[in-house]
Parts: structure tokens; sequence; C-alpha cells
DNA sequence: TCAACTTACGAAGGAGCGCTTCATTAGTAG
DNA sequence: CTACTAATGAAGCGCTCCTTCGTAAGTTGA
């Protein structure tokens, strides 16, 4: 099953492009002296490497730092401009999207709000405005558009088909790749959104270096996205961190100890019922505090059954409502504390609403960054 | 932290030489146009690189096939008898050993019955006389002896400590790996057993070919080995797959339902009631197959759990009740179907006891496939 | 038994890639 | 203006893989 070529001396140099390709996408601008070191090749190798990435539109020449001692040395830095990704949320109330250069920098962002039982067309329509919107925003043109990163609700499969979601209707046997592909004319990627919001945590949030992450994405929906080796497990059916689905674990109507609350007020409109018993329960309302440990009670169930069967080193509480992240972590802690064999940093989200968005972007990153270490397309001709 | 190095012309001989020692290793002895054909390079090319490694001793020259058309081909095979290794599995009530060569082919076994309570340098003499025994079984020298490979129940920390273990009280907090080390001079691995015989299924058993599985360690404890991507899954504190610590899981204590069944006579020693029960299920006692009933209800919840976390491609049934198989697989299908979002497959494991040393053997191979990989020691001196 | 055929072997020549070395160049420091 | 520093550019070398050829060792069929 592993890969059993044998290797050409192109295919050296293929390798040898990569590392300096990376290693200019970690690093920043470097002198070809500061490249040769890291990379452990020699100048004179170097150089023709980075002509020929040069030659291909990879790398470009920046202006020699000045100040230093000896002759100034050319500096090279790889080219993120030479192409773009799009990063989607769809929620069942906004459309998120974000423009980012190929080190997955946000340049753009924008939101279009969607009614949650919208039709599917409108549905599709705010999409195309969003990310539109965000090209615009970039002033950067649909043809320099490289890859589009869709995260939603639901169960997708590998090749964009929504197989499953409870939360949006319209979108169930979707073939939403197929349909965004038809809009725009590159890459789509289409991945569960909590799945990717482990993802942004683990790349620029507060699990940043972790390799075996949970993310809690709750919520008025509860989900969980899970990164294994560093990677977003996605399981054989696409189905994984869908403990919501067991009555055991009790995650699928823990949500309803905050909504229906005897602190909320009558009139209070459902979807800000949960917010406003978290609320209360930092204002230290015995009834909210009750209501929002029961909440906790059974969040740490399901919680506890990720965390003792998968051993992460970091659990991340995301989604709505990790803005009440103080009146939530510490009981929650101490509920873990309790049932877990070894106990993982239990954190907060930091990333707030843009969170799937960003994962989107990291996600279409780490895609790029896979398909340049294809031996087959090798240092990708950029064509244009 | 990926790796930035850059590679030299002796780094693309060293992966060719890996890729033919792959293929040999993969598909039993082959001509040098075969090689050619399956790793690509060209014939001349992996001639130079046969002759290296018949030079290192890693390949050596078969007798050619006859009866083939044209001039007959020099054939080439893996040795893979320059090495061997020998995988370990220290139970409570016995300690077996099983030595393999470098292909992972099992070529002696040894047990040796130790006591649950023996003391602990007990145990640790009963394990050197069972890979003694293996060794000499075998005829192989202890000088030839690569690594060892031990499974045991606990918690094992990346060094081979044991952090915990419920089961064998004096083991804890032992440096295992260290000790191993003190009486054989070779390589020492530690992992958990329930792990190794995930491993073992997914490599020569009911698994072989998935990705990603779950092992369902099912006998008088209760445990669970991971496979994800391919590779064991040790989690970060090395405490992946302890479901069974949750008690809404309800596996702690699942296998009561079968000791205390009243179908068991009085007098029937304790470690034998649930084999009794069993057996009385497959005969149809109501009684039996009641308690049955329960277990499963209870081992389904802990599955099911596992199985909504990860989607995992198929669920080995094994441990020491998958004897029972035929009276558990079914039932427990159903239970899992009512419960899961994606059905995986359902096997019993059929490697019995030997499971856990041929996946320390497996694991062990593994092991040493990586070690060739690494840049550093390219195709490994084989010095001696 | 011998020629024809098939397939592998072995040697020679060539191209690509990375390495080392050394003279040259473009800055800063005093 | 000179000394020093650090990068540049070009030349030459060695390794690894490639292609291409003639040669060798079997089987097949007359």
């Amino acid at each position: 099953m592993a890969d059993l070529r044998g290797g050409d001396l192109s295919r050296l140099r293929q390798l040898n492009s990569l590392t300096a390709i990376r290693a200019l996408r970690r690093a920043g601008p470097l002198t070809l002296s500061a490249l040769a070191e890291r990379t452990g090749l020699s100048r004179p190798s170097m150089k023709e490497v980075a002509g020929e990435l040069m030659d291909l539109g990879w790398v470009e020449e920046v202006p020699p730092s000045p100040g230093s001692m000896g002759r100034p040395a050319r500096r090279y830095r790889f080219r993120a401009d030479s192409g773009y990704l799009v990063g989607v949320d769809v929620g069942g109330h906004n459309i998120r999207a974000a423009l980012s250069d190929l080190d997955g920098e946000i340049l753009a962002e924008t939101r279009q709000p969607v009614l949650p039982d919208a039709p599917l067309e409108e549905r599709l329509a705010a999409i195309e405005r969003a990310v539109s919107g965000c090209l615009s925003l970039g002033r950067v043109a649909v043809s320099d558009l490289w890859t589009i990163a869709v995260g939603t609700i639901g169960i997708i499969d590998i090749e964009g088909r929504v197989i499953y979601s409870a939360a949006v209707p319209s979108w169930r046997d979707l073939d939403l790749a197929g349909r965004l592909r038809e809009m725009f004319p590159c890459q789509v990627l289409i991945e569960n959104d909590s799945r990717l919001a482990a993802m942004a945590e683990t790349r620029r949030g507060v699990a940043q270096g972790a390799k075996d992450v949970v993310f809690l994405h709750v919520g008025r929906r509860m989900g969980a996205g899970l990164i294994i080796g560093g990677r977003v497990h996605r399981g054989f059916g696409a189905a994984a961190g869908e403990i919501s689905m067991l009555p055991e674990a009790r995650w699928f109507d823990a949500p309803e100890h905050l909504n229906s609350c005897a602190a909320v007020p009558g009139g209070t409109p459902p979807e800000d019922a949960a917010g406003y018993t978290l609320a209360a329960a930092r204002n230290g309302d015995p009834v909210a505090l009750e209501a929002v440990g029961r909440f906790l009670d059974d969040l740490a169930v399901g919680a506890a059954a990720m965390v003792l069967v998968l051993d992460p080193q970091v659990v991340v509480l995301g989604g709505g409502f990790s803005r009440s992240a103080d009146v939530l972590l510490g009981p929650l802690r101490e509920r873990l504390e309790r049932r877990c064999m070894r106990m993982p940093e239990v954190r907060a989200s930091t990333l707030g609403d843009e969170c799937v968005v960003a994962g989107a972007i990291d996600y279409a990153v780490d895609h790029l960054d896979e398909q340049l270490f294809t031996p087959e397309s090798g240092p990708l001709p950029l064509t244009r």
C-alpha cells in the first residue's frame, strides 16, 4: 500500500524545492545562505533551486535588508499572493466567508444573513454572494482563486455531498461541492464545521502545537471535532465526533437545561434563552447556576467519554456558549477531573465567530501543502 | 516541526534502497527485472542498489527459478533471518512469548504460567524464561535478537515505565523496559496489550487493511485498543481507550452479569463462572441468555460511544469471551445498530490467545521499518 | 543435435544534481 | 581611503540514474 516508487534525480530536486518552499513559508523572507543552512543544502545548490522556483513563480526577490555587515544578501520570499483561498462557514442564520492568501493570512471577511428555513437556491445564492463579496473586498480576480473550503453542519462524504444534516433540512443529499464548482472554477473542499473549528484552534487558537485535540462545539446544538495526529479525523464514513447521538452521553438534550430555566423571563425568544441563563449565572442567580450545573453535568459525560477514548492533549470549549466560558470552564474542569484517567488541558476558544472560516482556510492550506508534496505534480507549474 | 532537511544524492540512494527492501519484503524473492519494474527504477540502477544491499547483508541471492523462457534471472530475497524479534504477552496468569524473523513470521512460541499475585521478581524471572525459551526453541542466539516488544495491562509511558496497572499491583511504577534491557541486550518496546491486539487484528486478523479500528477486549477485564490511520493510537498520556473508567459507559461492571448469573452452579471457581454462563447461553438456557443480554446491553453502550466518537471501519470483538463470539456477535450488532450513526463492520477476533504476542511482533516490525526510514541511520549497516 | 527465440546480464557513455573551492563584488567600520 | 565582512558567480568533481548496445544462458521446435 505504501509508495513503492523509486526516485529519480528530478525527484530529489522536487523534494529540495519543496523543503525550500516550506522553509520560506515558515520563516518569511530568507537570504540564500539562511535558506541553505536551514535546509542543509549547499549554497550553490540552493541558488539553483531558488532560481527554478522564481522561474515558476513560487518565489520572488525582495530588497535586501540594509544595515548589516558584508555584502548585502538577496532575500527571497514565498509568493503567498500568487493564489488565494476562501473559507466559508455555512451556518443556520449566517453565511460567513473569508479570503486569505496562500499562507492563510486573512485579508477580507464578509457575512450574509440567511433565514434557517431559506430554500436551497436562496442559500446557495447567499454563499455565492459571500464568496464574491470577499473577492471584491480583497480585489482578487476569480481566476486567482485556487480553493474554496466550506464548513457546514452535518455529515459530508468524501466527494463533498451532504449525507445528513439535522439543522438544515434542504441541505440533505445536496452535491454541495458540485454546485460550488459550477459557481467558481476552482477546487472545492467540504468538511464538517466542528472539525474545521478544531483545526483552527490547533493552528491559530488555544490548542496550537497539540497533536490530539478534542473540540467541543457547545451551543444550541452540540457537536465535536477531533484532531488526531495533527490532522482532521473524519472517520471511515465521515461520522466521527457524533457522540451526541448516544443517549447515555447525555449531550442531545443538554442545552435544554439552559433553555427551559425558570430564571428566563417569559416572552424571551427561544434562541436567546440559553444566553440569558448563562448571563444570569454569571451574576450569581442561584436558579440559573443550578441550570448551568445540570447542563455541565450532562456535557461532562460526553466530553469525558471522548477524553477517555482518545486521551487528547487539549480539550477546547467552543461554540456559541463559549462566550460564557468564565461561567463554564471551571465547573467543567471539576467534573472532568472526577471522571478522567488523565486530565487534559481544558481551554476556552478565543477565535469566536471566525473559528470555522479560519479553520476552513487552514484546511485549504494543508490541502495545498499536500498537493505540493505529490510526486506527480511536482513543484506545480503555476500555470498563468 | 516537519523535516526541513534537504536531500543529498546519497539520500536518494537510501530512499531507493529502502523501496527495494520494502518491495522484497512484500513480494518475496524477486528478479532484478521485476524489482526494477515495481520500483520504477532502471535495471542497471537497481542492480547497483541490490549489490549494495547484498554487501550490507540485507539481501541475498536465491537459486533462479527453473522452467522459464530465456536466460534464468537471478532472484533476490530479503534476509528476514538476519535478525529476530520477540513478542511478549504479560498477562495475569500466563506469560506468552513468540519468536519471529524480521518479516514477522512466527517461528516459536512459549508459555510460562504465573500466579496473579506472584511477586515482582518472580514475574520478571518468568518473562526471562519465556523469552529465553523462545530463543532456544528457534535456535537463535541472544546476539541476533534485535527487539523485544512487550504487551501488558495498564498504562505505560513512552519510556516503558508502568504508570498504572489495576490487575497486577506489583507492576506499578516499574521501569519494565529498563529491567528487560538489563536481561537482554536489545531494543525494548512496551505497549498496552489491548492496543497490540488491535494491531495484530489489523495486520493479520479480521481487520486487515482497515485504517481505523476499534478492538474490544472483552473478558473478565474490559479494555479497548485503537488503531487510527493504520497506527496504534496511544494518546497524549498513553491512556487512550480507557472508556471502562466512565460509569455511564457501563463497562466496568459489565462482566458481573455473567459471573453472578443464577445459571452458574454453586462451587464453580469465579474465573470459570462467565465461561459457564456463555456456554449455557449457547445451549439455550433462558436464564443465561438473559444474563448475556444484560452484559451486551452494557457492552454496547461503551462500544457505541467509541464508534460514535471515531467512526471506525471495523470493530473487532476480542479477549477471552470472544471464544463465545457465536453467542455475542449477533446481539451486539443489533444493539450497536440502534445506537450508531453509521454502523461499522463488527467481527470476531480469530487470532485467539496469540493475539497480543502477534501484535507485539507486528509492532516491533513496524518500529523497525520506521528506523529503516530515518535519514540518519540509512540502510542500517547490519553490524556483525 | 542444432538453429531460432527469449530473456537476462554486463559494460559504456551521457545527463542531472549537489558539493567544494576560489576569485570577485558590494557593503560597513574605523 | 583602507581593512574587514559576507555574499556572489563560475569552474571542476563525484555520485546516481538513464539509455543503449553487444553478449550470455536458457527453452522451443525441426
